[in-house]
DNA sequence: ACAATATTTGGCTAATATACCAAATATAAT
DNA sequence: ATTATATTTGGTATATTAGCCAAATATTGT
């Protein structure tokens, strides 16, 4: 492959990558509402502070959240909110594979 | 977070994962002209025929692709399609970074 | 200056993913 | 039946990621 070619899919997958974990698309779910802190992401999941707060660097890194400092919480917010349109898509594909289950069973 | 939520999120991170690799995005925009066989790919890019076919079972698992063997070759093709358009996303995350860069320059 | 709260960072271990090689399997051609 | 071609599978070394704890930092209120 050429390489100005490679560099598209390594940039891309950079990105994509950022969102494949449970947790940072719940938190990308959660930011479609408007701007949490990550004390309100820590409330109401099962998880360390830490851990919540790699998971928004994570996504900060990737350029799919931005935040700003409020006192002392760290608000975080989306910053291209198209990434929650192609959940559409990842629902027919496991629709799709459900429909098969379906008829295996 | 709800069991049948952190479910949800689980099965959607499961299929973002599976294209979280620059191979594997690759191989999808292939596939968007069609079918191709195995062989396709490995002519097309510089890597094992081992490390192809595993990427290949990697989207299939995921529910993106699927195959069908004609003679000796296994052809695979795009189960849901729809995959492509969040791409126009990931590119608009790119180019919103690529523009922060730009500025601090 | 000190205590309390919110968040990040560093370090560690366990789990997972990747790439390559060699060997196995499947199909078609001779 | 043997050979050649296409693909998958197993094994293994290496790299990456996740989650937890403890410690560091930043900000506010006293």
């Amino acid at each position: 492959m050429e390489n100005h070619k490679k560099e598209i899919y390594e940039s891309r997958a950079k990105i994509i990558k950022a969102m494949a974990h449970p947790t940072r698309l719940w938190i990308i779910d959660e930011l479609y509402y408007g701007e949490k802190c990550v004390c309100e992401f820590v409330d109401r999941i099962d998880a360390d502070f830490s851990t919540i707060s790699k998971h928004l660097l994570v996504l900060k890194n990737a350029g799919i959240v931005d935040f700003e400092k409020k006192g002392k919480q760290v608000y975080y917010r989306l910053k291209v909110p198209c990434i929650l349109q192609f959940m559409g898509c990842v629902e027919a594909v496991i629709k799709s594979e459900s429909k098969i289950i379906q008829k295996i069973i």
